[in-house]
DNA sequence: CGCCGACTTGACACCAATCAAGATAAGTGG
DNA sequence: CCACTTATCTTGATTGGTGTCAAGTCGGCG
């Protein structure tokens, strides 16, 4: 019910006590600011394309940015590279989701496959001829890259507010959205990626999300079964953790 | 070592050298996405609203979003609150930028004023109707949203990878991009606004912001005349540690 | 000219990056 | 199905960057 602050005044944020299960609201999937007809649409100008081998190229950076994908099936990184080496991944793209973003032709960050995937591939030629035709269609593009703006914003104030524990548990809270992941019903979170994926999300190390991940288990908050499967013991203290401060017990 | 993320690298990332000044692409100001026939009904459907003091409050995280905004003249910050005080600056709004993202009716961040400020203010309403009329209207606010999106991803690699002192070079050459600032012929840079600003937009103290300033000035790459201004003396250095190593002399 | 807030600098503690090594899980071929 | 191999994950030790506290300086405005 997303009553957050409602505080009208720039100065002491009001703490309100939400659920970690309510932490994030789910950024709608494409096909649910899409009319039917839209849809039908899309898939005639779109190709199907299936990747088999995990970590496989969808696009790169620079590239020449001729198509619109939409993710069908499995897991996709959006990434930028540092001239360092490193990584940012600036978003994981879920069933539903849309990308290929560009600037002057040409992709502005890599994407490539954490599972199996299966995307559509639509022309961005063919895509400005039918927003002529659809009217209503830049419009709904334009709801679900706002949404996509604000998926961003949020992550700034967690790269630039939170210690890596409270990136963790954020980023925790946003993978229990997704009932794929996260069985209610017996509390189980399945982790769809690796350590270095969810390092470089964080703008962190391996070792300090394994880190984070064992404070979490010494205190009792989560059990891990498996490296990439948990079981969430306590869902008051994880949402204290993601919103306030550390609620008790923190430690010797 | 890093080599262990399963990233095709097929293609990395095209390193193209680019000079500092060329470090970020001018985002474009809404009326230059907007046809004249735009901008005139927009402004008839629009309310001016002055703000003489600095720091007063547009609207507040929370609040029900009755308008959209744009900036006609000042400097206005856009923020959301950790729940601990923490505020986390999204973005500086020049003129011709536009703001008041809403989720469900009410404004997802809070929006006050760094200058004497000036904004157009839309019914929400209002802009609904006109966007059936103009059947254009909403592509150009997709073509202006994508810019932002594109705006945060970069500001995540900044805060996910850089260190502060490449976070305030980043920072530095974001503001170049505005003659408004930054005087090309005698390469000297106004700084708009406070070291508190700076830090949180940055995600990290003013005492930091500080630190970096004074580093770049014992390494000779820029001259403080004031806090507020400073000369900008070797752009190629400035530029080599926006992207990439510390070039030379990093102090001892 | 004098005050007050903005800015800077120093000292110190702590979080997190890094290096190194070991443990666990997953995949492979016999 | 098991042994082997390799990637993934975890943990420890060490170092460096940065937040924090404290004090001092500077600059702008009345």
């Amino acid at each position: 019910m997303r009553t957050l602050h409602d505080n009208p005044k720039p100065t002491g944020p009001v703490i309100r006590a939400r659920s970690f299960l309510e932490a994030r609201e789910r950024v709608p999937k494409i096909y649910n600011v899409l009319t039917p007809e839209e849809q039908t649409q899309l898939r005639r100008i779109a190709v199907i394309e299936e990747f088999r081998a995990t970590g496989t190229a969808i696009f790169a950076e620079g590239e020449k940015a001729h198509f619109l994908y939409i993710l069908d099936k499995g897991l996709v990184r959006i990434y930028s590279h540092t001239e360092r080496g490193g990584r940012q991944i600036l978003a994981f793209m879920l069933p539903g989701d849309f990308f290929g973003l560009a600037e002057e032709g040409r992709y502005v960050n890599s994407a490539d496959t954490i599972n199996a995937a299966t995307v559509y591939r639509i022309p961005t030629r063919d895509l400005r001829r039918l927003m002529l035709r659809e009217p209503q269609l830049p419009f709904h593009l334009l709801v679900k890259a706002v949404h996509d703006l604000r998926a961003a914003q949020r992550q700034l104030l967690v790269l630039g507010q939170h210690d890596v524990l409270r990136r963790l548990v954020s980023f925790l809270a946003d993978l229990c959205q997704h009932e794929d992941f996260f069985d209610a019903d017996r509390q189980v979170l399945r982790i769809p990626m690796n350590r270095f994926d969810i390092a470089d999300y964080l703008g962190t190390s391996t070792e300090s999300i394994a880190r984070a991940f064992g404070k979490l288990e010494r205190d009792k908050i989560i059990k891990r079964s498996s490296p990439r499967r948990i079981e969430l013991l306590q869902l008051e203290q994880l949402a204290r953790l993601a919103h306030g401060r550390p609620p008790s017990n923190t430690e010797d």
